[in-house]
DNA sequence: GTCATTTATCATGC
DNA sequence: GCATGATAAATGAC
């Protein structure tokens, strides 16, 4: 039993699962308020693993397949880009 | 060599784009990505069992037999080692349970 | 050499 | 059927 769990967890690519919504809103309202340098230190990535209660692999995995395919259709993130850039201005305004 | 150059640079032009100079063309050409054939990887692997370092020698019949180049085998084995530590990470992390 | 990346591909979720 | 997370080639900093 505790063979199986280990090679679920050892090949997560086989079952993996979505985050959490907050996580993801977690992530996401670092990378637009950071759009200009999305590149979280390692201190922050162990932050942002915390919060979203997952790994900084999983960290480091989400900012590069989100880097990459912002920049490969910026106008398909745009709607979410002006959501997220609200959604800090609120929260600077508070 | 069949080199491809990051021709879509939709970054640049947009508007987020003075916002996002990350995003700005990644400069210099790469080589495509082309994922290695099952029995390449099998003597890959096979290789790195015998020792995780490989030396010249070893090297250049190694990419000889499997049509790689003598840089392609190199990078292999650095990115073999890498997935080598995640693993025994990952397995040391499960083991704290 | 390591190691954080970029990019394409894979495997899954829904 | 694409969206999404993880992995496999490839690059570059150091």
């Amino acid at each position: 039993a505790v063979m199986i769990l280990r090679s679920r967890f050892l090949d997560a690519r086989r079952k993996r699962r979505n985050f959490s919504k907050q996580a993801t809103e977690i992530l996401n309202e670092y990378f637009y308020s950071h759009l200009s340098n999305p590149y979280p230190s390692e201190e922050a990535k162990e932050e942002l693993a915390k919060k979203c209660s997952i790994t900084v692999s999983q960290v480091s995995n989400w900012f590069g397949n989100k880097r990459i395919r912002y920049k490969k259709n910026i106008g398909k993130f745009q709607e979410e880009a002006n959501l997220y850039a609200a959604k800090t201005a609120v929260n600077a305004a508070h | 060599d069949p080199l491809q150059s990051p021709s879509s640079n939709t970054c640049s032009r947009t508007t987020y784009a003075e916002g996002a100079p990350w995003c700005s063309s990644q400069v210099r050409i790469r080589k495509k990505r082309k994922p290695y054939t099952k029995p390449q990887l099998a003597e890959l692997e096979n290789e790195f069992m015998m020792n995780e370092f490989i030396n010249r020698q070893k090297r250049k019949e190694l990419s000889n037999r499997l049509d790689l180049s003598d840089q392609q085998v190199k990078i292999w084995f650095q990115n073999r080692r890498m997935k080598k530590k995640r693993l025994m990470m990952r397995d040391q992390a499960f083991s704290a349970y």
